[in-house]
DNA sequence: GAATTACGTCAATAGTGCTGACATAATTTG
DNA sequence: CAAATTATGTCAGCACTATTGACGTAATTC
């Protein structure tokens, strides 16, 4: 764990600069934009005592009522352990309700409740005004669809074989 | 923690929908983008014990050679404590040095190493490469830039009062 | 000389992720 | 029908990143 050698490590003085394709101010940027963008619900989940996995499930139930446990582990890309702490908090509080499948009756449809449809509009609404704003305040004003833009970039951004699990969500327009 | 009451609470069955200016389809877009998005690094700081903290301070000890310790955490907003551990293992595997301040000698100047600065474009290249495969992608061919748009909508979705830190940091055009 | 500042460190805690193992019930397969 | 597989739940333990609060030291400022 130590820098090898006893001779003094030279430090660069000189700041990265974007080169061959190194777009260290775009990485960044989305830093950011995250950081602030996931702020937002984090203080109205810390009333509940509830982080941010909270919100991704409850999120996601909303979208897609009646998804099975198995469909939400592949949507969220984590580990069932990793789900079953924060799915029981959410079931114990009653934002979510398990219905059991009527097909395969192994399985557990995830609804949720009035309380938990409300949170997740809670949650949503500050980032979305966010959103909003940031639209607004870029936009060219022109004929340019800044949102069209953005919605297309994200989507790319995904990887490919992922994309497929998105368009299953609902969405206004397209 | 239990659900209040011991009548049924009912599932709610239909999906929730964009309307009202809440904008779930971005706000999930956005989730999957930079969960991606960081995936990449992820697996590289992975071999050397590495989490995403540690890219952080070498993210911006790269882009402000010379950082004191205090504006590295104003620029990160994360406490002295979290950022210690983090900073302590980069100093120690040589990747960043601290260098006493010229004018103030209380003060740690961080520089990156030539180690660490190889890291730091190591763990940008597959980022960089993602942006500009997606800006390929989603680009409408035309006149339109759509790098330009990602980048004004990116920097409105950070908190205005942070935006000045980000015009400190290096950049190629503007 | 006293107060403040910059930094480091210690102790304790929380949230979220992981792996591996095991149990149960239901469905599917041979 | 019996066996294998699947869907889910749960337990134990661990890692990383973040938190708050407290204390110490050295350097600077007032």
């Amino acid at each position: 764990m130590t820098a090898s050698m006893s001779e003094a490590i030279e430090p660069i003085r000189t700041a990265v600069v974007d080169e061959d394709g190194i777009d260290f101010a775009l990485i960044e940027l989305f830093f950011f934009a995250y950081r602030d963008f996931t702020s937002d619900p984090d203080e109205i989940l810390a009333d509940y005592g509830f982080g941010r996995a909270h919100h991704r499930v409850l999120h996601f139930v909303n979208r897609r009522p009646g998804l099975t446990v198995a469909e939400l582990l592949d949507v969220l890309k984590i580990t069932k352990q990793s789900l079953a702490r924060v799915l029981k908090q959410l079931i114990d509080t009653g934002h979510i309700v398990q219905v059991q499948g009527p097909r395969d009756r192994r399985q557990r449809e995830l609804y949720p409740t009035a309380k938990g449809r409300a949170l997740a509009l809670d949650l949503a609404r500050p980032q979305s005004r966010r959103i909003a704003q940031a639209l607004q305040d870029s936009g060219q004003g022109f004929d340019v669809s800044e949102r069209a833009c953005v919605e297309r970039f994200l989507k790319a951004m995904v990887n490919p074989e992922l994309r497929a699990q998105i368009d299953i969500l609902p969405h206004e327009s397209r």
